[in-house]
DNA sequence: TTTTGTTTTCAAAAATGACTGAAAATATCT
DNA sequence: AGATATTTTCAGTCATTTTTGAAAACAAAA
């Protein structure tokens, strides 16, 4: 297999791997266009490289760099921007599980919390009441452990999984 | 907060979180419904408490089962089946994770086996594989770690994460 | 300040994915 | 077997999400 082919079937791979990390297929091509970049890029070549529109490309390079995956650079004397991709696996991971944390489990917390306000009066209550606790309790302790995963470093971060499989 | 309200917010808000975890919002509705209900459910039940159709109801309890979140039963001297849940959450989270590590990330792991094969000839080449390279190697370790813990009992599976926060 | 090159915005179009409804298949009971 | 109840299937419709493309905003250079 040589680079070009290669380099093809690494951003389709990324791309279809997005839908289930929250991520458009369009800002995963772009993700993995940066990352496999030894050179950063400007929003033209991103364009160019994938096939997708200028529009497309500006509002998933902005995405990127809210969500910290993505750098950008403004080279002296020169107008144009250039972007390139955080590089170390473990921050990008990081990034990711904070940005899916905020979006995803934040907001369930919160009705869990109200839920916790339903009074048991009758069986049907009852069961559900020990429902909701239970999911509530574990969801809290995974927003810790994702928390403690979120401020733990890199190095830490290989080793805590490298100590589950073992 | 009443029961009523209570169950249609919690129904609401499982849909919600479905997205993120590989789960159609009807999917996702069917089994909270399941989830809070003490008694066994037959599909004409459900299809009345989420109005939905006929078949998304048949369709979505067929893939529940098939993700092993719902069990079935033929009551004797009854032509309906009933459906409940499985309340263990932590045999749910499992469960999930077996079919989103299927779905997801093996198929990724496959490419990224046939991308070792790109031959390093240029400084452009060399970047990729390395990057290649480095996803590899954590893509395995996850897979591994999910392994582990797919076959650990629940017990332990709690057990780690309350490690991993401590 | 004007020109020129670049990025952003956003309404509309396209693509994707989910749901419906009715017909076909299956199962149960008499 | 025939009648009746239940479940499954699937083509078509509908809803949501993503992408486009062109105009507006912006920024640097002249």
């Amino acid at each position: 297999m040589d680079i070009r082919e290669g380099k093809q079937k690494f951003i389709e791979s990324w791309g279809k791997m997005a839908g289930g990390w929250g991520i458009t297929p369009a800002m995963a091509q772009v993700h993995a266009l940066l990352l496999i970049s030894p050179e950063p890029l400007c929003a033209d070549q991103v364009k160019a490289e994938l096939d997708i529109s200028t529009g497309n490309v500006s509002m998933n390079l902005r995405a990127l760099l809210d969500w910290g995956l993505v750098y950008k650079e403004t080279p002296p004397g020169c107008r144009k921007e250039v972007y390139f991709a955080e590089k170390d696996l473990w921050k990008v991971i990081r990034q990711i599980i904070i940005n899916r944390k905020k979006r995803e489990l934040e907001p369930v917390l919160l009705v869990l919390d109200e839920l916790a306000a339903v009074q048991e009066t009758c069986p049907q209550s009852e069961h559900f009441c020990t429902v909701v606790r239970d999911i509530r309790k574990l969801t809290h302790k995974a927003n810790q452990t994702l928390d403690t995963l979120i401020k733990a470093d890199s190095h830490w971060l290989g080793g805590a999984f490298l100590n589950m499989v073992r």
